[in-house]
DNA sequence: TCGATTACTGAAATCGTTTACAGCACACTC
DNA sequence: GAGTGTGCTGTAAACGATTTCAGTAATCGA
């Protein structure tokens, strides 16, 4: 009985009798035999594995990413190989080398925009997805979110409303999204013929404390602001808790809005007026558009774009009446 | 110029001139070259990636868990390998077997009982890391949370503040961390001479929407409950919005809490009492053990516990006066 | 000057698979 | 009965590294 012939039977490839088949398949499991997944990959130069670099794994927006991800790699077969918390480019290299021959591809999330910079020399020799990537976006498959479409959108809303001092609780500083939705906010107050004043931009790290820290300049400012936009949903829950523990009320005081939708924005009290994005499928959309580049080989790059709707809750007051 | 220079180059081993050293670093750097993963880890046996099992990928908790995991298995050097839920058999040998050859160890978590079984032909075989295992765990290194104490502890602080008809939102069927908490639940209160009473144990699955529904006919009762303890935050905080929307006050109307404690426990409104687990160290430990049987080789089993302590927050009126 | 030691480098086996190719029996055709 | 398929199985060469062992040149001591 030799190896080939053994190989033959597990890809259920080729001519093998049936006889020899039952033979091999009964060792195989008297002797609890199992492939080795190295070895395999070493010659086929598939990996059945993809790559995800993070940035961090932090709240709830990462573990969405991950469950999206995971499940369609799963459903076609794949494993997913985790890294996270890369920003630099000496870290983020190394996460590349060590894993070259592990993986199949890569899905890359780094909206700092300085790492984008260290992708560029990827380019083309490895498949590569961008998940949220600002500039290098289109050396690349890539998917982002309608971050600048959203945070306009909610602004106009707060505007409907009838606030005209809104506050923004801004990202971390070099974060692409949080530019972007930065830049939302500033669209849709200029388009309504406001002056975006700057002292109303408090900015943040996208933590939850750091929502909860940012509520303080806001509210010491002479002119308070009566809406407080924030740039996702952990801050905004942060913000909320503070207003909270000023003995201010929301909506009826100050409104508050979020961005992102995490599944837990709608069970605060009160609930979460924020930029719905479906966070799970975005990790989908990248991991099938991965996959895909994987299956068919050579194709023109794609540009995804996860469009966001707004879910107006009670936190900022409700529906336009 | 040999492979066999390059390679012990680039494993800084034995004697290299520094010249050569020197030329083959200048060549790799030129040509980009980087090692084949698959290639290294078929001969060195080593694949410095960890296999990660888990039920499920939805909520903070897991990804909590796997933070923790990925944190201290990066500081060792080693990457993870993620792959979310599997409790059937068959489903768990499938990806046992792909990940052969392709990790040095596993962690499993498969709260599910029935699943449990399903590891015991492991023994032995391949180091493995059992999270919440029940039954199986003295068979392998295994970690734990006090589910039975912490729940308890959380009961009895219920009891100690006057209350007598404490409901219970149990977890999954079949999950031992649930069956554990509710465990803790009885004892707690036969122990100060109630008889607990099956029609105030309503069962929920972990999540915030079983949560929310368990409220309803826990209020239908004609002897209501005055406090209800949820075996996970998810679920207290589907019941703590199912009471606002029902125009209860919490805690004045019903005392609530949870288990776990979940980073946004902290948030909600009124911030919810639980029983603080350190999920990310969980995960940590569990790496920790996991590596240090890789490294060490053979040693004897350790079964860790990890310890919980009761968060008293306002959702179920404070510290006891 | 010669052998021994030292410092380095190369050849070749190895890990566990896949796969192209060759080989072998048997049946079929002419 | 010779030639030609057909159906199956084995041999051996990859894949890309590591590692043992042997080989070579330089250095050293006597």
């Amino acid at each position: 009985m030799s190896v080939a012939t053994v190989s033959r039977v597990w890809n259920e490839a080729a001519f093998v009798s049936p006889e020899t088949r039952q033979r091999v398949a009964a060792v195989a499991t008297r002797l609890g035999y199992s492939p080795h997944g190295a070895a395999r990959s070493l010659i086929t130069r598939i990996t059945h594995a993809l790559g995800v670099l993070l940035p961090d794994l932090y709240g709830e927006f990462f573990s969405e990413i991950i469950r999206g991800i995971d499940h369609t790699a799963q459903a076609a077969g794949y494993h997913i190989l985790v890294s996270s918390s890369h920003d630099s480019k000496v870290e983020i290299d190394a996460v590349l080398r060590s894993m070259r021959g592990r993986v199949d591809g890569m899905i890359i999330m780094s909206p700092d925009l300085e790492a984008q910079r260290t992708l560029h020399a990827l380019q083309g020799s490895f498949p590569v997805v961008l998940l949220n990537g600002g500039a290098e976006a289109n050396a690349f498959d890539s998917i982002t979110i309608e971050n600048h479409e959203g945070a306009r959108a909610m602004v106009r809303h707060l505007l409907a409303r009838g606030h005209t001092r809104i506050a923004m609780i801004g990202g971390p500083q070099r974060n692409y999204d949080a530019a972007e939705r930065l830049r939302g906010y500033r669209t849709a107050l200029t388009e309504s013929g406001i002056t975006p004043d700057e002292s109303l931009v408090v900015q943040g790290d996208f933590s939850e404390l750091s929502g909860h820290r940012a509520v303080k300049p806001l509210l010491e400012l002479e002119q308070r602001p009566t809406a407080i936009f924030a740039a996702n949903d952990s801050m905004a829950i942060g913000a909320l808790s503070a207003l909270h523990e000023r003995g201010l009320r929301v909506p009826e005081d100050v409104a508050v809005a979020g961005f992102d939708d995490i599944p837990l924005a709608r069970y605060m009290n009160p609930q979460l007026s924020t930029v719905h994005v479906d966070i799970a499928k975005l990790g989908e959309r990248a991991a099938a558009l991965l996959l895909s580049s994987l299956l068919q080989g050579a194709r023109p790059r794609q540009q995804l774009q996860l469009s966001t709707t707004l879910v107006i809750r009670s936190s900022c007051g409700g529906l336009v009446s």
